[in-house]
Order: C-alpha cells, then structure tokens, then sequence
DNA sequence: TTGTACGCGTTATCAA
DNA sequence: TTGATAACGCGTACAA
C-alpha cells in the first residue's frame, strides 16, 4: 500500500504520531534506539513515504524551486539546468522545470503555474523585455533570481547572473579589428523579445565604431539554406575579392556556428585565410569543428550553480522571516577567449 | 500579500468558501454572473492563487510528473525532455525534472523524492540492470514509462518506449558488409549499467557474424584524445594500409562522433575513401559537420511525447481507480536512415 | 521520553 | 443558486 499514513505507521508501531513525525525529521534527541529501530522497521513493512503536500501545509514552504528556460532543447538551457540541479537538489530541493520556448505568453502561465506550487524561489532566464511582467513575483517577495538576459528596467536589488557579453566581445572586436581587418559582420539569431545575442552584437559593433570601421549585423531568420549563401556572399564578396578581403565574421550562437561553417563551404571561403571567424560558444563542441576559429566560451553550468547558490541564500532569508531581497547579488561570470591558433 | 487565502476571498466577496471554491474550478453551472465577477475581482485584488499542497490533498492527486533522465548535460536528454513538456503541461501537469547522472544510488534517492512529491506518474530513463530497483514504483500502482533503455526483466505489463536500436543496426551492418567491408569496428561510450549503445553495438557485431566478418567493439572511457588515436591506428590500420582497408567505422553515440572526427583527422584518414564511418544521431547538428557519413537518426523528442501520451492514459486509468498498467502500451520507435550521398 | 489535540487551505457532501 | 461542515496527513504547542 502506497497509502500508508503516519497515523498508520504510529498504530503498528505501538506509539504516538508524535514520535513517528520526530522520527521521520531526524529528532532522535529524546528516543529509545529501541523505539527507533522499531518504527524503522515499520515504515519499511508498510512503504511509508511522507506526504511532501502535507507537509507543505504545516510547514508554510515547499522545498521546490521553480526553474523557467528559454528553451531546453538548447544546449545553453541544459547546461544551465545542470548547473542548477547540481547546487539544489543536494540542498534538499526539488526542481520543477519549465520551458517558455521564449514566448512571453507560455512564460506569464509558467509563473502562475509556479506560484500555485508555493515554490520557495525561481531561477529564471527571462522572455519579456519589461520588468512588469515579474512583478507579482516580487509582489510575493519570492526569491528570485534572473539568468542570462539582462532587463532594462530590472531594480538593482533583484538578483542577476549573467555572462560578461558586452566587455568580451567589445574587447576581442577591439584587438582583432585594430590587427588589420576592415569590418566586422555579425550573425544572430535571436529567438526571445530579449537576448544576450544584442548585447554580444552591440559589442562588436562599438568597437568597430571607435575604430572608424564599418560592422554590419545580419539577423538569420528561418530562412533557407541559400539565403545565407546570398547575404554572405554580398558582404563578404565572391571569390574574386577573397585576395584582399578583410573580413571578420562573427556568429554569436553554437548552431550558428554550424550553419555559418555550411556556407562557407559552399562559397569556398576558407579561414582564416580568406576571413576571420569568431564564435560564442556555450560548450566544448566547435572546437573539435575546425582549425582557426576564435572562440568566446561562456560556461553555463558555473551560471546556473552561482544562479542557485544565490537562490539559496535568498531562500534561507525568506526562511527566517527576512527580506530575501537583502541577500541578492548580481554576479557577472568571465567569458574565455580562446585564441583561434590554440584549438 | 501572496497568503491569501479561499477564505480571505470568501470573506471580501461576502460569499461563502463553497462559492468561491467553485468558481476556482470553473464550476459555474449554478452561479449568478455577478457573484461570479465580484469573485473575480476580489481574486485580482487580494492576488490571490490557490495552493496546490491544499487542494492535493483533497483531491488525492497532485497533477505533477516526474522525470528522471540519465545525463540532462546530453543532448539526447533534453530533447526527450522537450518532447514530454510538450504533451504534458498543455494537460495540466507539472514536471518535476531530476538528472540521475548515470547513478544508481541517485536514482535511488530521486525515486524516493518523487514519491514523496506524491507524482501522478513517472517517466524514466532508467539506470538500473534489475527492475527490482522500481518495484516500489509498481508496489503502489503507480503509472510508469520507461525509456530509451532496456531492462532485461522488466514485466511486460509496464510501458517501454524505445528506438529501433537492434534492427536498424543490424540492417544497416548487413547491407554495407556485403556491399564490401571487411570488418566492422564499433566505439561505445556507456556511461550507465544499461545503454542503449550495447544493443546497437549487439546489432553491428551480429550482422557481421552472420557474414563472417569480424567485429570489434572498442569502449571509448575518459582516456585522453591520443588513446582513441592508437586504437584507432591498431585496428584501422596506418597510412601504409589505407590503400586496401575496407573498414566501417561506428560511433555509437553524438559526442562521440566528433572526437573521433579529431582522430581521423590527426591520422590522415579519409572518409569514405580510406574507411566507411557511421554514426548514432540524436539530432541534426553532425550533418552540418562533413559529408560522407552513414547516419543512424533517431528522434528523442518524438519518443518522450510518446512516453508522456501513454503516461497520460495510464494516469486517466488510476484517477478511474483502474489499474493503470492496463493502460500500458510499449513502443519502438523507427531509426532513420540516412544514406551518406544525401547529407 | 511520549501523547493529545488543533490548525494548515482546500474540496466534497449534504442541506437549504 | 448558495452555505455549513467534515475530512485530507502532518507538525507542534502543550500536557503528562
């Protein structure tokens, strides 16, 4: 029976629920190993397991942590999920995880979802671009931390995790433009409202600007193959202009980078020869791709862990009655910068 | 104040609990439609959200799944992931994610938990050779998948949905060893008890018996990158042997591909001119990486909304207090097989 | 060291 | 069309 109570196991055991329920939360203190041994031995005969709902109720928290992705199919969300579990579930959390597949509408149901759950806090890599949107969050003074995409409006005792995107690609733009390319062409693929992907571009573009050279982005969409091949090959030129060219180009996105790495193909465009490339990168994979890429590593396991450490600490505030706001941090991570001749 | 509670409402609206109780489950059948906005507006201004912990423990269901997955870091992990959401939660579930990574002790543990989350069902990746290890599961009639992998004496009564690994190897082995290989060697990487990979691996090495040919199975641990170079040479031969080799070579798992990419290259080896290569596909990405390659797709996503759909029966069965494994349906999902000219 | 009794927020039953 | 009330399983203050 799955339906033993602790009322159950109390008559079998021949004692009080009292001391079942001190028991099964570690309060040996005052407890004959007999009683103890004995109750053990109960539970096991019976497959008791405590009811985490009702507990809940007496308890007034949950021990579960919601966890909201852009999309989990990207290696990104995984990893950041990975990272997450690896602090909280040996914290005694469980994760309930939800995917917004970067939609604004399926985000705003996911946190009400997540409400009714009585979560103890929430990671979130956010969809919407205002603030509004998350603040019957904070209405609650529910922990909160958000992870990834930076919000404009966001108060600056909320807490934030993110990569350093704008310094990383601001400065390897900087060093590689001023070594002798003339424009920068940067590819994105921005799937959300908001996206780290802006930021990276933003990045590159100013450091072409302080250095008077042309940058130009270029938004792929869900077009097909060729229409790469076609933009491509307008900004960067047929092979008649490889010679001189001195192109840099940039895909700020993993897959990206493979559909990026396709065109060229088909273009006969080699690097770095006929051009730079740089990609962003979230994890190990482009590197065994090809020679000659520079790569800006950004680890999202150490985000989502610093994402739920800080959770933690917010959550045991709230725990003693605090403001669990007072125990936010907003943390910027390092990207790697992989020069292209090591890999 | 997020502690609002039914009664709170009930109080403001100057209506009883049983009304409001009502109008939060959408029973309006018999209910004025002003009493029915003032609710609303009451709910609206007092925020209010019902907890999920209160109502299950009336209702003796908690509308959460479980899952546990071997390694969410995996590509294959995710997409099963994305695929259970997607029939899930627009029934109303929520989902509880734990990541087993390969253990199965934490598997263990996980099950536990989830129990205690008192979960409508379970969806598992399963880690453990022996079904003994769930049969605290089926002990209380829980409703139960497990997929991808396969226990030995798992009853059969319980839902199994998995990919056509055996036969879409074994067919593929026969074919291209009688179209000319001398032999066939097959790296794994297994991570868990079980695997999936063995059976794919069991497919090749079977078809090359039955053609006299020979196999070799290579098990690719956490060696370092000139390990698999070595093996590699040993089996396939230097460049002095390339000329004659008719070798297939077989990565059993995404990652693996890559790394042995890295090897071929670094050995001058030629695909399909020195040596014939295969791989085990989770996903698209590795067509983006070279031509020539043999590929063997499976479709996670496609297996976890088969997983979910079947687990949705079997949870519709239990809240009919029927047995759920009534409800059970296994399933083996088609391997695609993509010939190496079309990628 | 152990037991009794009440309350947590919700829903279901019965009554009006 | 609406209310009053008894459960659900557990934790804890208080009593013994």
């Amino acid at each position: 029976m799955g339906k033993a109570t602790i009322t159950d196991i109390a008559h079998e055991t021949g004692v009080s629920v009292t001391t079942v329920s001190r028991f099964i939360n570690g309060n040996y203190g005052k407890m004959s190993a007999e009683t103890r041994t004995r109750i053990q031995t109960t539970i096991d005969r019976l497959h008791y397991s405590p009811r985490a709902s009702a507990r809940q109720m007496r308890r007034r928290q949950s021990m579960i942590v919601g966890v909201i992705v852009g999309d989990i199919s990207n290696v990104f969300s995984s990893l950041l999920f990975k990272g997450i579990y690896n602090v909280l579930q040996p914290a005694g959390y469980d994760v309930m995880l939800m995917n917004s597949n970067n939609s604004v509408d399926q985000e705003r149901d996911e946190i009400t979802r997540l409400q009714s759950q009585q979560v103890d806090g929430l990671i979130i890599q956010p969809d919407a671009r205002d603030f509004r949107n998350y603040e019957t969050i904070t209405d609650s003074q529910l922990p909160l931390v958000m992870v990834d995409r930076e919000i404009d409006d966001q108060p600056h005792h909320i807490s934030k995790v993110t990569s350093d995107n704008f310094d990383s690609c601001f400065s390897l733009g900087s060093r590689l433009l001023s070594e002798g390319y003339d424009k920068v062409v940067v590819l994105t693929r921005v799937m959300s409202q908001i996206s780290a992907q802006t930021i990276r571009a933003d990045g590159f573009t100013r450091a072409a600007q302080a250095l008077k050279k042309r940058a130009i982005r270029i938004e792929v969409g869900d077009h097909d193959a060729n229409w790469l091949d076609d933009r491509l090959c307008d900004e960067i030129g047929g092979s008649e202009q490889k010679a001189g060219s001195r192109t840099l180009l940039v895909s700020l996105m993993g897959p990206l980078l493979f559909q990026t790495l396709t065109s060229l193909k088909r273009l006969k465009l080699n690097f770095p020869d006929d051009l730079g490339l740089v990609s962003f990168d979230d994890w190990e994979w482009s590197r065994y791709v090809q020679k000659g890429i520079y790569l800006l590593e950004q680890d999202p396991t150490a985000l989502g862990e610093q994402a739920a450490s800080n959770l933690c600490r917010q959550m045991e505030a709230a725990a003693g009655n605090q403001d669990p706001y007072q125990a936010s941090r907003s943390l910027v991570l390092p990207v790697r910068d992989v020069p292209a001749s090591s890999i």
